[in-house]
DNA sequence: CAGCGCATGTAAGATGTTACATGATTCA
DNA sequence: TGAATCATGTAACATCTTACATGCGCTG
């Protein structure tokens, strides 16, 4: 939990911009729901990263009362939005890319251009679907600027427009393999 | 090192395609070298792996003789292409993307604008190095089909393909940002 | 009353990087 | 002879996922 995870920022984020407090698992949530495409949280993370952020007076925690069920939710403070300011104004890294795709085809002249092919294909047809959900959420979200920032809809736009470059390089590549293969 | 772990089939496909026997040291080379864009690994992986995938027989050890320095170079055994054929036929898994840019993007409601093109214009920058890069690897490879296989090109192409449609993105969102920093 | 969603949490293990230790050889 | 490169390895640490344990409240 040192000087390189962005969980913690991941976390004062979403509390930054939520228009509530929000509980641990609302947080798991909203990260399955609104920033899976580009980021994921595991509650083995999330839960021991609210307390942490908790006792560097980074959120505050505020039992829910009542007849409810053992809940807690929390909000940002004054010191968390410092920290986060500070943190969104470092320049951010490459993200490194370990692509499983991309290896297998590397290694392709070891095995049958078929099953390169059929991995191609797959994954064409995953990209194809994403796609199809990016357009979905970015008609969704058009002119609510209240509760989808522009930030977020460019967020969207990155991942269709990744999406359509990887279809188009991965349909040329499989006619490029289609023809490798009547060579043969 | 269990099921999950990709290093031990990333060093089987390089002993597998190199010309000569690989020592460690070597094979990190070639990773460093060639497929750095897509993967990378480290020697606390490397060697480790080396010596499980020696004693499960899928590569063969040679102590290399003579005057020359302590080294041991390392070949793929029959068991070992089997290892990396059924390997290489399942289907690869969706990369998980986790991308602190986008993830920086995405929270820029809560910092300045000029933070967010500055954070894009620099990966923007990046991203037209690497095409660079790419652009002159495919060059340098071109017709050279002994060395490089069409497979290796293939991923060459995805690498550019992906910096392309980044920096488009990204130059279209400068200036979407741009004129809302304007409208303020 | 069964099952699902809400809600919190931990332990174990997988995976990986970084930093360090060690020493040979090569070349300027 | 000093620096760079070749070469092997490990210990410590950081990060993250998975699986499990627990239990409430609502709905069919």
């Amino acid at each position: 939990m040192a000087r390189h995870s962005n969980t913690p920022f991941v976390i004062l984020g979403i509390l930054g911009i939520a228009p509530r407090p929000l509980s641990g698992y609302d947080i798991k949530q909203v990260i399955d729901g609104t920033i899976s495409h580009f980021w994921s949280e595991s509650y083995g993370q999330i839960y021991p990263v609210l307390k942490q952020l908790t006792a560097e007076k980074k959120i505050a925690a505020h039992a829910v009362s009542g007849s409810e069920r053992r809940k807690v939710v929390y909000t940002i403070t004054a010191r968390g939005q410092k920290s986060l300011g500070e943190w969104l104004e470092e320049t951010p890294e490459l993200s490194p890319r370990r692509n499983a795709l991309t290896l297998k085809l590397f290694f392709g002249s070891q095995t049958k251009v078929s099953v390169s092919i059929r991995h191609l294909a797959d994954h064409c047809e995953r990209f194809k679907a994403m796609r199809a959900q990016y357009s979905a959420w970015l008609k969704a979200t058009a002119g609510e600027n209240e509760r989808y920032t522009p930030y977020q809809r460019l967020t969207l736009m990155e991942g269709g427009a990744m999406c359509d470059a990887f279809v188009t390089w991965a349909e040329t590549s499989i006619q490029t393999l289609e023809k490798l293969e009547k060579t043969r």
